[in-house]
DNA sequence: GTGTCTGCAAACGATTTGCAAATTA
DNA sequence: TAATTTGCAAATCGTTTGCAGACAC
């Protein structure tokens, strides 16, 4: 999955992405952000300190939690909100819809725009951000 | 704003769903979905705990808790997933959209119904539930 | 009287905070 | 050296669970 040429393209594209945003581009940041690029799977906090804690013996999830806020604050990853009780994250911030599996659990990217109708809202109501969440089940549950 | 005749009528309406629903309608349950029911405003837990606890001083908040469980999974309520850390319950149950103002926190019902284009999902994608929340400024903000 | 319902207290899990040690410019 | 970053431990907050007493049919 990873091979030097590749990773070392990636390194260098995340280096630029946090330093435009004026981000110090730490081992840590790196990781997680290049974690959140190259895997497209909505991971939550825990996910993601999983998977990068046997690269990173001392990484800790407070780390990643202050990662990650900074990371959404500067417009770099964007929260999906699509459950209670977590909060996943996307690296992909495009605008698209989320699908999530009610028996696997998996949340798929739906790359389609929904354009919400003229004159949605009353007067004097700004929109800044929308998403759309949808629930079912999969194909490989079905 | 509650006056006795109104009163009556949306008890009887309310005793009348929870039964339908094979929910006996104690004190509490009545409390709570009638609490939903007359203040469409998308309250978290601690809201409606807030808003009982001085009429039923005995209210506990797990009892807040069991109802809504059981309205929402009788149908009666659906669970506004429209931030993280808490989940908001409404007991309009058409299918309408939330928009929530990110200064002063209201969650605004939005009454349009947006269609999700046809071939939106691949072959063997089923759909149960969709819900599409929008943020901005409302109003009383701007 | 038996099964359901309620509510206290404790447990739990995701997230935040305080702070000191480690790192970097 | 000074400012930033990291990470441990404790605190916080929403939610769930265990269980015993209260209540309803």
């Amino acid at each position: 999955m990873k091979n030097g040429y590749y990773m070392l393209m990636n390194q260098n594209t995340i280096i630029e992405k946090l330093s435009e945003k004026n981000i110090r581009p730490s081992l840590q940041r790196m990781a997680v952000y290049g974690f959140l690029v190259e895997n497209p799977i909505h991971p939550t906090v825990d996910t993601i300190y999983q998977a990068l804690h046997p690269e990173i013996p001392t990484l800790s999830k407070t780390t990643v939690y202050n990662t990650l806020k900074q990371l959404v604050d500067c417009g770099l990853v964007q929260t999906v909100t699509i459950e209670d009780g977590e909060l996943r994250y996307d690296a992909d911030i495009s605008n698209h819809l989320h699908f999530k599996c009610i028996k696997c659990g998996t949340v798929f990217d739906v790359f389609k725009e929904i354009t919400l109708p003229e004159n949605l809202l009353p007067e004097g109501f700004v929109v800044s951000k929308k998403q759309t969440n949808i629930w079912g089940t999969c194909p490989n549950c079905n």
